[in-house]
RNA sequence: CGCGGGGUGGAGCAGCUGGCAGCUCGUCGGGCUCAUAACCCGAAGGUCGUAGGUUCAAAUCCUAUCCCCGCAACCA
């Protein structure tokens, strides 16, 4: 009676912010195989959370005025609400902040220690102090604080560390001998690569903020983000206090399923983690792509997030859940735009699938009075219908074994296709007509009704809720759905059939995009709203970063409004008239360019980070403004010394030319 | 020579353990009327980035080269 088990995990998304169509995209994956392989038979545990602990929500609930364990109650709160409405059909929900999975990371944190694979030392680096960060040399630009872009200094704490350097050859052994490991392929190179180059040992603890969990021996320092996180695979198993329970029956996990950014984590410093506790390894890490949106990634302050849950009030949760798996082919990234989606519902859902159950549930009530009549007379396209709807099944299980959903799904609606063809050969309406048809007339109807029903068994892991309204109408909305079903073409025949509310309305997709096009941008307008309020503000330390968020980023489409300077402030910069004698590609970075600007009788080198508007051609004989008195700089091993001046429209640099001559002042 | 991904009919993609180039949408023509103006059939359209090579045979393997996109770096 022992059924084979099946671990499946997302991975503990980061409570700073309400969550986007990316780890929608994950968890839906992850509730469709969880739902799949309950169907196909296996004792399927599901497990995802939240990673609530680090300063980066210590400063957010900081900067909201609550504590940040009330910061991540509220976050938490409406995300576990998101996964409700969508019914996912998780087993467990871990928080890092339950007393559970802190217990548990202090005692694997004592394991390993005794094991002599945490070690105290000292972590070097730049530190800020207003900000309280460490950051490492390529952080810090200049000797400057990312995030305030004050000066930051060497300085070094205490911390505690994790021998990782010590598995890195049984990594590297992991991911050549077991291909199955790490999925897909390209991923699985570049964490060879990265092995090889070299691993060093993982600082663990940090004593810089203390929103996290507690060295249990020495509580001044708080376990870092990774010992913390990873665990919680583990610690919601009941590892290490309760091994004998779901612990001995679950794990190694069979599958963790995580986006492509964090797969290093889980391929390289998860299974040494494990090493270092003596415990199997997962079976297979999978890392799937992102989900892009036109013109790149999608950003919290560009306001341009696809929201899941306007989504699903306008169009249901299986109208997203079934977008999402057939989109995207897994591993990959996919671009997201509104009209592909609305096709996707269109086609498949409206047209195909629900036109389908339609057509099929009207003929049977008029023909045969709503009951699935016995079949008699075969014709000339059953047999290929009946075989290939008995055999779907197969297919579809080939696919969910590579984790290709898309490919699945495509199967079963090859089956659709197929059964709406069936229609049209046999033409029921003609056979209708003339009485003597009557027993192949009952054969087709038969053969409809049943592989609808397979069909809605199929598309259940996927879409359970299309799935029983589907059943409802074909009158079986008590029976189980039992995936072994999909073999049989013989359970229909005396069911009463009831026609019921489209399942799929047909959509205008015109207007459908216009709309979803105005809330887009009412919530970028939102949030230009807010960052300039934000701006306004924002204590003094805060400001310097944003604009320096904003001059990284490029997209000066929210353009920061700079504080007020006095006519003694501007004096200070030292404004020239300067002529490009020649420029240059940077031999060592793509996006700048080398000029030798002519001011006055003096002649200097000056970079610009233009590359991508410009060619070094364009560059040469244009007389431009040059702020001439900026601290000169190195810039990847070529000396600038001073600025050209460019106008930015979010697109592409422009010229700022004078027909002055060069030396001139300006002011 | 920092790491990685990709260039396939109008669009978006699959194929890439070598064997007549496939899918969805779009376009054109036809069929049907049971159905959510849905469904079904047919057609046009690609020298599979470019140049070499291996092979009886290459989108698929090898070499070179051009171009895109991520990461990293970087925009004074």
């Amino acid at each position: 009676m022992d059924k084979k088990t099946f671990y499946i995990t997302t991975p503990i998304y980061y409570p700073s912010a309400d969550l986007h169509i990316g780890h929608t995209y994950c968890t839906v994956m992850a509730d469709a195989m969880a739902r799949f392989k309950r169907a196909t038979g296996y004792d399927v545990r599901f497990l995802t959370g939240t990673d609530e602990h680090g300063q980066k929500i210590q400063k957010i609930a900081d900067e909201n005025g609550v504590t940040p364990q009330e910061y991540v109650d509220d976050v938490v709160g409406r995300i576990i609400k998101l996964w409700d409405t969508m019914e996912i059909s998780y087993d467990d929900f871990i928080r890092t902040t339950q007393e559970r999975h802190v217990k548990r990371v202090q005692a694997i944190f004592e394991k390993m220690y005794e094991k002599g694979d945490i070690y105290k030392g000292e972590y070097e680096g730049l530190y800020c102090t207003p900000c309280e960060s460490f950051w490492t040399e390529v952080q810090a630009v200049d000797g400057k604080c990312p995030d305030c872009g004050r000066p930051v200094e060497k300085a070094s704490e205490e911390a505690y560390f994790f021998r990782l350097s010590k598995y890195q050859d049984r990594l590297i052994d992991l991911l050549e001998n077991n291909p199955e490991f790490l999925q897909p392929e390209a991923r699985r190179n570049e964490m060879l690569s990265f092995l090889k180059q070299g691993l060093d040992d993982l600082c663990i603890s940090r004593s810089t903020f203390d929103w996290g969990i507690k060295v249990p021996s020495d509580p001044k320092h708080v376990i870092y983000v990774w010992l913390d996180a990873l665990s919680n695979y583990i610690t919601a198993l009941g590892y290490p206090d309760e091994e004998d329970g779901l612990f001995a029956d679950y794990w190694p996990a069979d599958v963790h399923l995580v986006g492509k950014e964090i797969v290093r984590f889980h391929s390289v410093i998860w299974p040494a983690m494990l090493m270092s506790l003596d415990l199997p390894l997962p079976k297979k890490v999978l890392g799937h792509g992102w989900i892009l949106l036109e013109g790149g990634k999608m950003s919290k302050s560009r306001g341009n997030v696809v929201d899941p849950v306007k989504l699903i009030e306008r169009y249901g949760i299986d109208a997203l859940k079934y977008f999402l798996l057939r989109e995207y082919a897994f591993g990959q990234d996919g671009l997201y735009t509104n009209e592909v989606m609305l096709n996707r519902l269109n086609y498949d859902l409206a047209n195909d699938l629900g036109n389908l159950v339609s057509r099929t549930v009207a003929m049977i009530e008029k023909y045969d009075g709503g009951i699935v009549p016995e079949p008699s007379e075969a014709g000339e396209p059953d047999e290929d219908l009946v075989q290939m709807a008995v055999t779907t099944q197969k297919r579809v299980e080939k696919y969910m074994d590579r984790f290709s959903f898309n490919l699945a799904l495509e199967e079963i609606w090859k089956l659709i296709r197929r059964t709406n063809k069936y229609i049209d050969e046999t033409e029921p309406w003609v056979l209708a007509k003339d009485e003597s048809r009557k027993p192949r007339l009952d054969t087709v109807m038969h053969h409809l009704a049943e592989s609808i029903r397979i069909i809605s068994v199929l598309i259940h892991p996927f879409i359970h809720n299309t799935s029983e309204k589907i059943r409802e109408q074909l009158g079986i909305p008590e029976e189980p759905v039992c995936w072994e079903d999909t073999e049989r073409f013989d359970l229909m025949t005396g069911r009463k059939v009831k026609k019921g509310a489209p399942i799929f309305p047909r959509l205008d997709i015109e207007k459908e995009i216009a709309e979803l096009e105005a809330m887009t941008a009412a919530s970028m307008a939102a949030a230009k709203a807010k960052a300039e309020k934000d701006a306004g503000h924002a204590p003094e330390s805060e400001k310097g970063k944003a604009a320096d968020t904003e001059a990284k980023g490029g997209k000066p489409e929210e353009t920061e409004k700079k504080p007020e300077i006095t006519i003694d402030d501007f004096e200070k910069v030292d404004l020239r008239v300067g002529k490009i004698v020649s420029c240059r590609k940077h031999p060592k970075a793509d996006r700048l360019l080398v000029s030798q600007v002519k001011i006055g009788d003096e002649t200097r080198q000056i970079v610009s980070g233009v590359a991508s508007s410009y060619s070094p051609e364009e560059m040469t004989g244009k007389n431009v403004i040059v702020v001439a008195n900026l601290k000169p700089i190195r810039l990847r091993g070529e000396e600038s010394r001073g600025m050209i001046l460019f106008a930015d429209n979010g697109e592409r640099l422009a010229f700022v030319t004078t027909d002055a001559a060069d030396g001139n002042r300006v002011k």
